[in-house]
DNA sequence: CGTTTGCTTGAATTCTGTCAAAGCAGGTGG
DNA sequence: CCACCTGCTTTGACAGAATTCAAGCAAACG
């Protein structure tokens, strides 16, 4: 929990408190996962918004072919769930897959409503994360459509050393929209 | 105003009231343009978020050789602006022009910060808006990643008619990263 | 060990970009 | 009313980029 605790006053104006942080913590679950776990399935409603404590996950889906493509990854200090089925309860389409030994704090929808309400300090957090992950996507969405394969690629290994690090290759590739091969053939060019 | 007092009660639990809305007006200032006029140029700091009222806008970017690439389409009852620059207060990279005579509400960030913590149906919105934009943002970077150039623009058209009528394909083959050429040649095939 | 998992590479194919030219409105000024 | 822009779309020929499929190799793992 003192991660989480350290992670949230990064984003907020002052410091939270023990008092606060003790009725935060209270609205956390604690959850350890193997290696290949999946924190979510096609077709389950996303309960929880998981913030990762230690470890790392990687999020999917499968198209009508059955080819997989990675739409995130995720590392210590964020968060993973699909917002899409978080917020509006419906079943979700990807997958949510625990790529090391992993631990958690889940927090459902009902306690993030309560702590976004009767929490300053959280309310902050939210609208500062939410200000954050908005910039963070439009980047790639710009990265997306307007560079090429090997900007997008070195761009990514700029910014995200150490998720390239933990993940293989063709597990990259996927999340930057190339195939294997291609990224391959790009890293031996240079 | 009218118009903004509809659209905020689309994302509150309950309806704004009159005295509520009187306050959230008065943070917020009405501007005309005309086509072609610009909401916001490189190097700018983007002071304000722009609510379109009326008519439509582009944002874009141009790259180190200076072709253009559009990050952004607006029309009514959408938010205009660079939050990255509007947030941290640095120069922007984007061009906004207007593409029609357009009517925009304008509100600085220390009004948006003000609203946020004093109202809180204001700050339900903005928290609900975040989320509606996540979810979005995140459908364009599925498409973007794993959808071919034909994929990208059928699934377009059927999501954005109203933009897709309203700007010309030059565009929107910009918008989604393939050139007016190739989306000209996909629209013949298919 | 044998199996799995991941990485590399080649050849053929498909897709997309580039460049240049031509055509087609709609709007403007003479 | 006409001639002329200007902005937009289409098209062709070619070059370049990325995918596909198959094969082979290396490292990791039980």
């Amino acid at each position: 929990m003192q991660a989480l605790r350290e992670y949230l006053n990064q984003y907020v104006s002052s410091l939270i408190s023990d008092e606060e942080f003790e009725v935060i913590q209270s609205y956390f679950v604690h959850k350890k996962l193997r290696k290949k776990q999946y924190l979510l399935q096609y077709g389950e409603i996303c309960k929880h918004m998981a913030f990762i404590v230690k470890g790392a996950a990687r999020k999917f889906y499968l198209d009508e072919k059955g080819v997989e493509h990675v739409v995130d990854l995720c590392i210590e200090n964020w968060w993973a769930g699909d917002r899409e089925s978080f917020a509006m309860s419906k079943p979700t389409i990807y997958y949510i897959e625990v790529w090391e030994d992993t631990e958690v704090l889940l927090i459902s929808r009902a306690n993030v409503a309560i702590l976004e309400y009767e929490c300053k300090p959280f309310n902050e957090f939210v609208l500062k994360l939410d200000e954050k992950s908005h910039i963070a996507k439009q980047k790639r969405i710009t990265s997306a459509i307007s560079f090429t394969a090997k900007e997008r690629y070195e761009d990514f290994a700029a910014c995200y050393p150490e998720i390239l690090r933990r993940f293989p290759q063709h597990v990259i590739a996927s999340y930057l929209g190339i195939t294997k091969d291609t990224l391959s053939r790009l890293r031996r060019q240079g």
